[in-house]
DNA sequence: ATGGAGTTTTGATGATGTATCGAAAGTCGT
DNA sequence: ACGACTTTCGATACATCATCAAAACTCCAT
């Protein structure tokens, strides 16, 4: 099976599920964007579940990327997680869709989406392991790793997903109480707010900043 | 027309919805469930969406009285939000159904969703006076309310999220990786994290967790 | 060039779900 | 027990996901 049609059909349904989410989202249409008809794309996945599958593994993508690559470059667990904070919230941003509806539908049904779950625990396993190494060396509380790990996931996820209805609503001045955050400022203000409420001493957080700011224009 | 087969088919689909999720359940299920035909549905709710709408407002009802009566106990703002983090977790958990789905719908369509949409204004408004209150009063640092507000709100749901997922797997036992925590710890967790991250003085913690403490059992 | 194996695409169709509509059934005051 | 009003229902239109067998295409070996 070439590969080429199959990116194609993931490029025309991700832009349709950022217009219309999912739900609203046909194959039918998909196919027509893909230059197809709608049982054609049967050949390449065999249901919409697993076209949803194969879009949620690569967005999942971005932030196990980003994860290992500051691992590897090093530095203390703060700084590690402040940077990953930002990184996370600018990447899950930059994606065309909303991952929080692809990740809700992976949750309902674990066997359709294992191979994006298989991803999704290395990349829990990751920043867990960033966390216990900060609370080891005390720059962190005495916090349950696991616990501070998925609460953090999840409100990168969380901020990512209100900012977009914001923007949204700011680019169709159809609702009031707009805040109109960009992205990276929405993303510093949820480092700073997390790295405040985990760190021993949240005074240091200007010097775990700068140090965060060095090695990411490095 | 009568109020009481609404309810019935309210909660009827409460219960379907929390079992399968929207997208899962038919109408024709719910119409089951409430001792009626697929079609008489339509003569309470003239869509499915119309249905959602009420689940959903009915459901933002909770964490707006909450934070209606948090406000009228009154109290340094810090105290208002750390207690409101807290229940809103709570009650969020203690739902049948993860808003965060109803949530999204409701975000696609705003104007299907509008009773929605005015009294989540509310919500957003009263939390934003809180927040605005403790920044005038120098107890939080000098951030942007409404900002901050969405962040907290959003963290509020996504805790929820992660956490009624978290639970459902640990008792399939169907997933490692679980911290099979409760909602309180989560919602003590969040709490935390969230005031020591926004505190002038995060060291004064314990002391607003006691004022809450003493607050929410007066 | 051409036959043929393997790949890709398609139209027809089944299955399921939402929503509409007119008629039937039920309720209630007079 | 009549009639107005409310509630329920069966039939059906229409949309969508998915299956399948057949047609169209590709490309290598002859």
């Amino acid at each position: 099976m070439s590969d080429e049609p199959r990116r194609e059909i993931l490029a025309a349904a991700s832009r349709l599920f950022a217009a219309g989410g999912v739900g609203a989202t046909t194959m039918a249409e998909i196919a027509r964007r893909s230059g197809l008809q709608q049982s054609s794309l049967y050949y390449y996945f065999h249901s919409k579940e697993a076209l949803l599958d194969a879009l949620v593994t690569e967005a999942n993508r971005a932030p196990l990327e980003l994860v290992e690559r500051i691992r590897s470059e090093g530095g203390a667990p703060a700084v590690q997680l402040y940077r990953l904070i930002r990184a996370d919230v600018a990447a899950l941003s930059a994606l065309p869709y909303d991952l929080n509806e692809l990740h809700r539908m992976a949750a309902r049904d674990p066997r359709m989406f294992r191979r994006y779950w298989r991803e999704r625990e290395r990349l829990i396993a990751a920043v867990t392991e960033i966390i216990a190494a900060g609370v080891a060396s005390g720059e962190l509380r005495a916090i349950d790793p696991a616990l501070s790990t998925l609460t953090i996931l999840s409100n990168d996820e969380a901020t990512q997903h209100w900012l977009r209805g914001d923007l949204k609503r700011a680019s169709r001045r159809s609702r009031p109480s707009t805040v109109t955050a960009d992205p990276t400022e929405a993303g510093r203000f949820l480092a700073d707010l997390t790295l405040r409420g985990l760190m021993t001493r949240p005074a240091s957080l200007e010097q775990i900043r700068r140090r965060a700011r060095t090695l990411d224009d490095s």
